[in-house]
RNA sequence: GGGAGUUUAGCUCAGCUGGUUAGAGCAUCUGCCUUACAAGCAGAGGGUCACAGGUUCGAAUCCUGUAACUCCCACCA
C-alpha cells in the first residue's frame, strides 16, 4: 500500500486554504510585540477604502507585501504588518447618501448627527468586507492592530496634527479658486480631478464698444458666465486690437460696461485673440483679475445653479447647462451671436461624482507646504528613502519643486471636522478640544461662553488622516505615559517597506515623509515600492465601468490562492504596468499541481530498512549521492540569486528563479535521477530519503512567501509536526558558504550541466529519428585509456543512463553506423540501431563545422586585431583565447567523425 | 505646451558599469497515456534588439536625431 493513494492526483485547495487560515490566526503567527532581542521588520499596509471591495490592483499589491512580510517572519524577525481602513470622506459619503436616497431620505433633511449616525451604521455593517477578503488572499496582517483612520485615537491624532500645523503658521484660511465639485458640494484636490477630452462648442460673442460703432468679438465655451464677466482681454502685441485697448464694451443683454484690458497671458492665435475674463470662474481669469485688481462676481451657487449675482433675475436658481442653451438662444436672437463652432476641449469631472467641476471661488482651509517639502526632497535625493524602482525619483522631485498649498478643507460631515472656532466678532481660534478653544476664546474676551463658539463645519481631507498613518497606527501620537513611553511605536517605526500604486505617489506617499519628519523627526519608512497599474489584456486599466476586472475571489476558487498569487507576480517587474491575463493563473495553478505531484511521487516511496538495504542497487545509491551532491549546490547557487534579487525587489524575479529550480532542477533532473529503480518495491536508501526530504523542505521554505497555502500543507506531512509548528515561522534557508566552497573544488555544477546538456542531445538523436524512450541504445565514449577518471563528468554516468536509457560503453575508435555527439570536451558516439544515412550525417556535421569555421573566424577577427588586443581588458582576452581553443577542439573532432564516416 | 518613461521572439518580460553565436516563461509545432503530475513528459522552430546616423577594436547596451506608445504635470478661452 503506497501513499499514492492518500492524495489526490490533482491539488485540491478548497479545504486546506481555509484550515490552515484558522491555524495561522489562532497560533497568533501573524502578532507581533515589541521585543528588543528581534530586529523588527514592519509594512503598513495602504489602508483600503472602508467602502472598498477587493480588486486586482489590492490583489497584485497585497501580495507583494505578504511575500515581503512572510519571507522577514521566516528570516527571524519580528514582522509586523498593519491592516486597516481609510475613511475615505467623500466615497463613503457619496455611498451613505445613496443608500439614504434610496430609502427615500434627503440628506439635507438631516443633521450632521443623525447622518453620521446612519454613515457610522453602514460603516458597521459593510466596512469590513475588504479585510476579510484579504484574509482570503493569505494575507499575513497582525489583525489585532487593525485600525480605521476614524477611530477615535486616529482622529485625535489628525486633529493634533492640525493644531501643531496651525500654531505654527503653515496653515491659512484663504479665498482660493478650488474645483467645485456641485454634485458632491464639495472643494476636491486637483488631483481628483479626471480631464476628459469632450465635444463642445465654441461661442462667438460680440462685445459692443460704449463709444461709437463695432464690437469685439470674444470666443467662449461658457456664455452663461457672460454675467460675471469684468473685462476683455488681448494680447499687448496683437495689431488687431492695440488702438483699442483701454476702450470700454458692453456685455449683451446685461449691458454692464467693461474696459479692454492687455495681458501677454492671451494667445493671440487661438479664436478671435480675444478673451473674456470672469474670475469667479476660471483660475487663469482669477490671476488676471488679481494683476488688475478686477471685480469677481460669483454667478453660480453651490450647486452649480446660477445664483442672485448673476443680475438676471429669469435665471436665478437654474442650472448652468440649462442656462447656457437659455442664453445662447436669447443672444442669437439679439444678434450678438456671430458663429457656434464645434469644438474639442478637456473638460475636469470629479472622480469620485462625475460631474464636472466648476472652478469655484471659495473659502478654505489650505496648508503651506514649501518648507514640509524640503526634507522629504531632501529625504530621497540623499537616498534616506529608496523608491523602487527608481525612476520615480525623478517624478517625485520635480512634483515636490513645485508643491503647491494643500487644500484641506472638504464640505462634507464624514470625516474630521475642523477644531477651528469662530467668536462672534469673526475671530478664529483653533484648539483640539472645545474646552480648550473657549480657553483661548477667553484670552481675548473673559465673557465669552461655549455658546459663542462656532465650529467650522467642514471635514478635512482623507489624506489629512492617512498622511500620518504610519504613526498613528503605532499610537505615535498619544501621550508617552498612555503608551507606555511610546513602546509600540520607538519599536516599529520607521517602519521598512512600503508597497503602494504609483498613482498616489504624491497623494499619500510623498505626504507621508513630509508627516514623518515634521511630526516625528524621522522617516515614516526606509523603501517604497511603487507597483504597476494592473490592466487588462487590452492594455486597459481595469474599471468598474468597463467590466474588464475578473472578480478575485472568484479567480482564487478557481485557480486556488497560490495560483492566482503566482499570477499576479509573473513578470510583473516593480513599476511595470501588469497586462493582466489569466492564463497567468493558470500557470500558477499548474505549478502548484507539479508542487503536489512532486510531493506524491516522494511519499510513495519506501525508505530501506536493514534488510531491505541491500537489495538497492549501488547504481541507485551512486545516482542518489550525485543528484543530492548537485543540486545542494544548484541550490545554494539559487539562493544566493535569491538574495541579490529580494535586496532589489525584483519579486517577479524571485519568484521565476525559484519556480525554474522547482520545476527544472528538482523535478525534472533531481528526482528523475533519485527515483527508485524497483517500481514493485519503490525502494530508496535511507540517505538519499533523508536528504530529498530536507532538499524539499528547503524548497518549500523558499516557495512559501508565495504560496503559503500549499506549502503548509506539504510542510507539515514531510514529517510529523508537531502543535504550534508551521512553516510560516520556520527558518528561511541560510547560505551555507561551505557546499558553495566545496563546489568550486569539485565543479558539480557545471559538470551537471554538460551531462544534462548531453542528455539532452541523446534525447533530441532519439525524437528526431522517432525511437521509442524503451529502446536502449548503445553511448560510447571515446576514451584512449579507457579510464573512467579521464572523463569530466564521469560521476553523473549514471544518472545519463537513467535519463537517457543508454548502456555506456568505452572505446577509441567510432563505432559503425554512429551519430557523434559533444559533451563539452568530449566526443561521444550515439548508436541508433538504425542505418544510419550517411549522406545526410556528413552534410549535418558539414553544416555544424561550416558554423563553427564562422564562429573562429569571428574570434579570430578579435584576437588577431592589435587593437583589441591593446584596448580589450584581460579577462576578456583570455576568455577570447579559451572560446578559440574550445572552439578549436570541437573542430578536430568533427572532422574526425567526418572522415570516419 | 512642459517633463519622464517605454520600444528586445506571436504574447509578457530579463539582459547591471559596452565584451558568449541575444535569454526566460507562456503560446506554437512534432512525438509521447514512459512505473508523481496530459494542469503532464521529451524535443524543436521562432528575433536586422522600433528606425536612421554616430562614437568604439567591439553596440540591444553609450551619444544624436526620427517615429510610435504610455504616464505625470499644466489647461488655449
Amino acid at each position: 500500500m503506497t501513499a499514492n493513494s492518500e492524495l489526490d492526483k490533482v491539488y485540491d485547495p478548497s479545504e486546506l486554504e481555509g484550515k490552515w487560515y484558522a491555524y495561522w490566526l489562532a497560533q497568533k503567527f501573524f502578532e507581533a510585540t515589541p521585543n528588543s532581542e528581534k530586529e523588527p521588520y514592519t509594512i503598513v499596509i495602504p489602508p483600503p477604502n472602508v467602502t472598498g471591495i477587493l480588486h486586482m490592483g489590492h490583489m497584485l499589491n497585497n501580495t507583494i507585501q505578504d511575500v515581503l512580510v512572510r519571507k522577514a517572519r521566516m528570516q527571524g524577525k519580528n514582522a509586523c504588518w498593519v491592516a486597516g481602513t481609510d475613511h475615505a470622506s467623500i466615497a463613503t459619503e457619496a455611498k451613505v447618501v445613496a443608500m439614504l436616497a434610496e430609502k427615500g431620505i434627503d440628506k439635507k433633511n438631516l443633521s450632521r448627527e443623525e447622518f453620521l449616525t446612519h454613515a457610522w451604521a453602514w460603516k458597521e455593517k459593510y466596512g469590513g468586507i475588504i479585510l476579510e477578503q484579504l484574509k482570503k488572499l493569505g494575507c499575513s496582517c497582525d489583525w489585532s492592530r487593525t485600525r480605521f483612520t476614524m477611530e477615535e485615537d486616529m482622529s485625535k491624532a489628525v486633529i493634533d496634527a492640525f493644531v501643531h500645523l496651525y500654531n505654527k503658521n503653515l496653515i491659512y484660511r484663504g479665498i482660493r479658486m478650488v474645483n467645485w465639485d456641485p454634485k458632491g458640494k464639495t472643494a476636491i484636490s486637483d488631483e481628483e480631478v479626471i480631464f476628459e477630452t469632450r465635444n463642445a462648442k465654441l461661442y462667438f460673442i460680440q462685445y459692443p464698444f460704449t463709444e461709437g460703432e463695432g464690437s469685439i468679438i470674444v470666443a467662449t465655451v461658457r456664455p452663461e458666465t457672460i454675467m460675471g464677466d469684468v473685462a476683455i482681454c488681448v494680447n499687448p502685441n496683437d495689431e488687431r486690437y492695440k488702438s483699442i485697448v483701454g476702450k470700454k464694451v458692453r456685455i449683451p443683454i446685461l449691458n454692464k460696461e467693461i474696459p479692454i484690458i492687455a495681458d501677454a497671458y492671451v494667445d493671440a492665435e487661438f479664436g478671435t485673440g480675444a478673451l473674456k475674463i470672469t474670475p469667479a470662474h476660471d483660475k487663469n481669469d482669477y490671476e488676471i483679475g488679481l494683476k488688475f485688481n478686477l471685480e469677481v462676481i460669483d454667478v453660480l451657487d453651490e450647486n452649480g445653479n446660477l445664483s442672485e449675482k448673476c443680475g438676471i433675475p429669469k435665471y436665478v436658481g437654474k442650472d448652468r447647462f440649462a442656462v447656457r442653451k437659455d442664453i445662447t438662444k436669447e443672444l442669437e436672437e439679439l444678434g450678438f451671436i456671430q458663429k457656434i463652432e464645434e469644438y474639442q476641449t478637456q473638460i475636469g469631472t470629479s472622480e469620485r461624482t462625475g460631474t464636472v467641476i466648476e472652478p469655484k471661488l471659495s473659502v478654505q482651509w489650505f496648508l503651506k507646504m514649501k518648507d514640509l517639502a524640503q526634507p522629504a526632497l531632501d529625504a530621497v535625493e540623499t537616498g534616506e528613502i529608496k523608491l523602487y524602482p527608481p525612476k520615480f525619483n525623478n517624478t517625485y522631485r520635480i512634483w515636490l519643486e513645485n508643491v503647491k498649498d494643500w487644500c484641506l478643507s472638504r464640505q462634507l460631515w464624514w470625516g474630521q471636522r475642523i477644531p477651528a472656532y469662530y467668536l462672534p466678532n469673526n475671530e478664529i481660534v483653533v484648539a483640539d478640544t472645545p474646552e480648550k478653544a473657549l480657553a483661548l476664546a477667553q484670552e481675548k474676551n473673559a465673557n465669552y461662553t461655549q455658546n459663542d463658539l462656532r465650529q467650522d463645519e467642514d471635514v478635512l481631507d482623507t489624506w489629512a488622516s492617512s498622511w500620518l498613518w504610519p504613526i498613528s497606527v503605532f499610537d505615535g501620537f498619544k501621550p508617552a505615559e498612555e503608551t507606555e513611553n511610546h513602546k509600540d511605536f520607538n519599536y516599529f517605526y520607521p517602519t521598512n517597506d512600503l508597497v503602494t500604486a504609483p498613482e498616489i505617489l504624491f497623494f499619500w506617499v510623498a505626504r507621508m515623509i513630509m508627516a514623518g519628519y515634521e511630526f516625528k523627526g524621522k522617516k515614516p519608512f526606509e523603501n517604497v515600492y511603487l507597483t504597476g497599474i494592473v490592466r487588462d489584456k487590452l492594455g486597459r486599466k481595469m474599471s468598474k465601468s468597463l467590466g474588464n476586472s475578473p472578480d478575485p475571489i472568484e479567480l482564487m476558487k478557481q485557480y486556488s490562492t497560490d495560483g492566482v498569487r503566482v499570477g499576479m507576480l509573473f513578470s510583473s517587474p516593480a513599476g511595470n504596468d501588469l497586462r493582466f491575463d489569466e492564463k497567468l493563473c493558470e500557470q500558477g495553478r499548474n505549478f502548484a499541481n507539479k508542487i503536489w505531484n512532486s510531493f506524491r511521487l516522494v511519499k510513495m516511496w519506501n525508505v530501506a530498512d536493514e534488510n531491505t538495504e541491500k537489495t538497492i542497487s549501488n547504481a541507485q545509491k551512486q545516482r542518489g549521492e550525485i543528484a543530492i551532491n548537485w543540486f545542494k549546490v544548484k541550490f545554494q547557487q539559487t539562493l544566493q540569486e535569491l538574495t541579490h534579487l529580494y535586496q532589489e525587489y525584483r519579486i517577479s524575479d524571485v519568484l521565476v528563479t525559484v519556480y525554474k529550480l522547482y520545476w527544472d532542477d528538482f523535478c525534472a533532473y533531481y528526482l528523475e535521477a533519485v527515483k527508485p529503480e524497483s517500481m514493485e518495491t519503490q525502494l530508496v536508501d535511507k540517505h538519499t530519503y533523508a536528504e530529498t526530504l530536507n532538499i524539499l523542505e528547503d524548497l518549500l521554505k523558499i516557495l512559501h512567501p508565495f504560496m503559503p497555502f500549499i506549502t503548509e500543507e506539504l510542510w507539515q506531512n514531510i514529517r510529523p509536526r508537531k502543535e504550534g509548528e508551521s512553516i510560516c515561522i520556520a527558518d528561511y534557508p541560510v547560505l551555507n558558504e561551505e557546499i558553495l566552497a566545496k563546489n568550486t573544488k569539485e565543479n558539480f555544477a557545471e559538470k551537471g550541466k554538460i551531462a544534462f546538456e548531453l542528455v539532452t542531445e541523446i534525447r533530441n538523436a532519439r525524437n528526431s529519428k522517432g525511437i521509442s524512450p524503451k529502446v536502449t541504445l548503445k553511448l560510447t565514449l571515446k576514451n584512449a585509456e579507457n579510464n573512467l577518471e579521464n572523463i569530466y563528468f564521469n560521476d553523473f554516468l549514471g544518472i545519463i543512463k537513467k535519463l537517457t536509457n543508454v548502456e555506456i560503453l568505452f572505446a577509441d575508435e567510432k563505432p559503425k553506423q554512429a551519430q557523434s555527439l559533444m559533451a563539452g570536451n568530449q566526443e561521444c558516439y550515439l548508436e541508433l540501431g538504425i542505418m544510419v544515412n550517411v549522406e545526410q550525417e556528413r552534410q549535418n556535421i558539414q553544416k555544424e563545422l561550416d558554423n563553427l569555421h564562422k564562429f573562429k573566424m569571428r574570434i579570430l577577427g578579435n584576437l588577431q586585431n592589435e587593437k583589441f588586443i591593446q584596448n580589450a581588458k584581460p579577462e576578456i582576452i583570455e576568455a577570447e583565447r579559451k572560446k578559440l581553443t574550445e572552439n578549436e577542439t570541437k573542430i578536430v573532432a568533427l572532422e574526425e567523425s567526418l572522415k570516419s564516416l
